[in-house]
DNA sequence: GAGTTAATCAAATCTCAGTTTGATTATTCT
DNA sequence: AGAATAATCAAACTGAGATTTGATTAACTC
C-alpha cells in the first residue's frame, strides 16, 4: 500500500490547471507537466511492445523523469496503462469524424495505425490480451462500437453500402483490415517484398482497402450462402 | 550453457520414431511422446497467452510433464518457441488448400483462427512482438508469402479476381480480417453484442467475410486514386 | 544381469523488473 | 521569512519465473 501520499485524481473535471499562481513560466517542478510526458511516452513505448515488454524504466527515460513517479503518479505500471486507454477511448469518442464515407473513414484508420503516437495496435495487444470479463473498461468500449454499428447502418439506409451487409461484420472487418500494418509488420514486408513499411506503402494499401470498401456499394449478386456444391 | 548432454535434432529427417526395439507399447519413457506433449500444450498456451504471459510451468503441467523437461528438449522457453514457429510453417505450407477459390479460403481462415490447438493468433503475436529483423524465420515466411502472391495473381489473371487490385494488399486484408475475431475478440463481442464468440458468430462471420472477398470478382468501377477533392 | 545411457524429477539458484522506502528540494501558504 | 506540502529522486526490497544442479530410475546394450 502506498504510504506516500499519492494525488489520484485531482483536477475536479473544469478547473484550470494552473493551481493558484502562474508561477515562474519555467517551473522545475509540476506535476501536469510530467503526467503528460509519462502518458506520451507510455503511448509509444506500450503500443510498440505490449504491455508485458514494455519496461518502466524505458518509459521513465523517454519522458526524462525518474522512473518512481509513475508509482506516484499512476500507482502502477498497469494504473498507467489503464488510465492511457481511458483517454484514448475519449480521444476516439470526440475525433471521430463523421462527415467522412466509410472508405475514406478506413483510410484515416490506417494511416492512424502506423503512428507510433497514436497507439492503435493497443487494439491488438488488448484482443489478444482479453479474457473476456465485463468490467467497465468493457461496457464504454461497447457502447462505442454499438454507436459505430447504428450509424453504419444508417449509412446503409442512405444507400452507401450494400445493405445485405451485417454492419457489424463491416466494422469488424474494416478495422482489423485497417490496422493489418500495424499489427502484421513482418507479413507486409514478405507481401509487398520490401524492408520496411514506408509511407508510401502506406498510402498505397490504404488506397487498395478504401477500394475494397468501396466496391461494396455497388455490390455484386450475393451469391446464396452455403446449400451448393 | 546445458551442463546435461541435452539430444538436439535427433530423427535425421526420414526416420522410424520408435528407436530400436518397439518395447512394451506402453512405456513410460518416451522421447518423443513427451516432445510431442509439450509441443500441443505449447500451442495452445503460448496462443493464447502470448510468449511473455505464457508459463513454463503450465505447459509442463498441461504436458502432463515435469517442468525442466521443456529446458532439456528444447533450450529454454524462446526455443520451444521458435520450435512451434517451425513446424506451424511446416504444416501451413504443406496442407494449404489449392483448389478452393480466394473466399473459401478466407472462410477456412476464420474457422481455423479460432481454433485453440492450431494457433493462428501467433500470427498477431509475431507481428506485434516483430522488431524488423531479418532472419532465417523472416526469409522462410516471405518466400511463402512471395508464394501466395503469386497463386493470387494467377487467379487474377484467370478472372476470379478483379486484376485491378494489389494481390498482396488483397492476401493483408484476406488474412488480418480473417484473423480478427481471434485478435479482437473483446470488440467482436461488443460489435455483435454477445457475452461470447460462439461458433455460430464464427460461421456468420466467416460468410460475411467470403461475401465481401466474392464481391470483388465483379467489382465496382475503381474510383479513380486521389486527385479528386 | 551388469553397466551405460537417456529420460525424468524436485529443489536450489539467479536475474530481471516493478514497487517501496526514505531522503531531498521546490513551491506555496500565512 | 518560516512552516507545510507537493514533486522529485536514488537506492533498497521483493517476488515471480526461467534456468541449473544434482539426484533417481527406466530402458537399452552386450
Amino acid at each position: 500500500m502506498a504510504t506516500q501520499h499519492t494525488p489520484q485524481d485531482q483536477e475536479p473535471a473544469g478547473r484550470q490547471r494552473t493551481r493558484r499562481s502562474p508561477a515562474p513560466h519555467e517551473r522545475q517542478r509540476d506535476a501536469e507537466r510530467t503526467k503528460a510526458r509519462i502518458l506520451d511516452a507510455a503511448v509509444e513505448v506500450f503500443s510498440a511492445k505490449g504491455f508485458d515488454r514494455a519496461r518502466v524504466t524505458d518509459i521513465a527515460e523517454r519522458a526524462g523523469v525518474n522512473q518512481q513517479l509513475i508509482s506516484y503518479y499512476f500507482n502502477s505500471k498497469e494504473g498507467l496503462y489503464r488510465e492511457i486507454g481511458r483517454r484514448w477511448r475519449a480521444y476516439e469518442a470526440e475525433t471521430m469524424p463523421d462527415d467522412l464515407d466509410f472508405a475514406e473513414q478506413i483510410k484515416h484508420g490506417v494511416r492512424a495505425s502506423v503512428d507510433p503516437r497514436l497507439g492503435g495496435r493497443l487494439l491488438a495487444w488488448d484482443g489478444l490480451y482479453d479474457t473476456g470479463e465485463d468490467d467497465e473498461e468493457a461496457r464504454e468500449r461497447n457502447a462505442q462500437f454499438q454507436h459505430e454499428v447504428q450509424v453504419l447502418r444508417e449509412r446503409q439506409r442512405a444507400g452507401e453500402i450494400d445493405d445485405r451487409f451485417d454492419p457489424a461484420a463491416l466494422i469488424l472487418i474494416g478495422l482489423s483490415a485497417g490496422n493489418a500494418l500495424a499489427v502484421y509488420p513482418h507479413l507486409a514486408r514478405g507481401l509487398f517484398d520490401t524492408d520496411t513499411v514506408s509511407p508510401e506503402l502506406v498510402e498505397h494499401y490504404a488506397e487498395q482497402l478504401a477500394q475494397v470498401i468501396s466496391s461494396l456499394s455497388a455490390v455484386a449478386p450475393p451469391r446464396v450462402p452455403d446449400s451448393h456444391k
